[in-house]
DNA sequence: TAAAATATTGACACGCATTATAAATATATT
DNA sequence: AATATATTTATAATGCGTGTCAATATTTTA
């Protein structure tokens, strides 16, 4: 890395720092450009030179901090490739809930702005992420061989983007979050369900929404 | 009415109309309160005085397009409670379609904003309606009689309502919207389905998603 | 009809994200 | 060491939602 590089991750590393500091002292409603500059001690081009927008500098705080996140998806035992994609579920809740209100503001800061490539790269990854582990689910003989792999890897990816949103706006929490995409999952899944895995997928049913709430046995 | 309520009104109309005129006309985007005070021919500060703020213009425009909603979820033969709540997300796509870059931009436009009380209570009428309508499904036998149909209908409404975010995010069409939400309310319902009704609703099923992506016969 | 209550207006200000411009400074290349 | 290039800086400007406040117009009340 040549040193104009290393001056400039030198200065974007500040900015983050920066920025995350406001943030968790004062909320995300304090951070702003001025203030955000002032506190890194660089002139209010600078974010914009080595960020491009607000919206980059958040997530650039966030890709930061999806670095600790890959290693947890890990953190749950992959005795399959559902119990792994149920795992990865788990992952983010934990992840996001020993700091729920920092990536909220976080979360919502970005999915409000109008930085619209940036959110659909997000989405993008999401989507094929699990499409990719529902596909090993159903190449492993957890799903029926017949399932529209693509299909359904799309439809959850959805389900659980589409509720994290509700979780940026405020209205749930984020376990609320993940059990509301955990119950869709699973629904979804049992139907796809090959003999082998149905039982042990109605018991995660069951856990997830209580007996009273599922009788299909 | 008196005068000056009858005057207050007129000039909303005009605020409104010449809001909808700037959307249609040149998209959201350009919706800035000076231009819609200028077109409107009234001070900047009048839609304060009227609505609140610029949100308060944008929730006056969707409920004033919502009395013509309402009627439409009667559009389709409620031959059964499951009937009409899929009926409703029915009309809801017929609504929305139509017309479907204005609403988008509205609801968008809204839902980025940080009025958090008026999206509060729409989330709390859907998620209302949606349990509801459940509830009366389990009454009238299409559900088993076990179901929490509070949970369940809370269930439905935030899939609903997180699916919506999607679409007001430009990711989802209306349509895609609504296949999702469909998708989603037919797993959970097939799982509580009384004996009579579940062949009905995996009809259903396949129909939203595909026969070779549903193979539970 | 006079007085009081209320609504609208205008000109202003604030803080915001973002961009433009040009000067100053650091780095890379010759 | 001199030149060329890249980057940061300072400053100002744009347009945004929203707020203040006094002045003015209109309606209601006495």
């Amino acid at each position: 890395m040549s040193r104009r590089e290393e001056a400039k991750e030198f200065n974007r590393a500040r900015i983050r720092a920066a920025a995350e500091d406001i943030i968790r002292r004062d909320g995300i409603a304090q951070l702003s450009m001025r203030r955000l500059a002032e506190q890194a001690d660089v002139s209010l081009r600078t974010p914009y030179n080595l960020f491009g927008s607000k919206a980059d500098v958040l997530i650039a705080l966030l890709d930061e901090a999806e670095c600790q996140l890959s290693p947890l998806a890990d953190m749950y035992p992959a005795s399959s490739a559902i119990a792994r994609l149920l795992g990865t579920l788990a992952g983010i809740e934990t992840f996001f809930a020993h700091d729920e209100e920092y990536f909220r503001g976080i979360y919502a800061a970005i999915m409000t702005s109008d930085h619209h490539g940036a959110r659909e790269a997000g989405v993008g990854r999401t989507i094929t992420t699990a499409q990719q582990m529902v596909a090993r689910a159903a190449a492993q003989g957890e799903l029926r061989a017949d399932t529209d792999t693509a299909a359904l890897g799309r439809y959850c990816g959805i389900a659980l983007l589409a509720v994290l949103g509700m979780w940026g706006s405020g209205f749930l929490s984020i376990s609320q979050c993940i059990a509301q995409t955990r119950r869709t999952w699973l629904a979804a899944l049992l139907h796809h369900a090959s003999e082998q895995t149905r039982a042990g997928l109605l018991d995660a049913y069951y856990e997830t929404c209580g007996k009273g709430d599922a009788n299909d046995r």
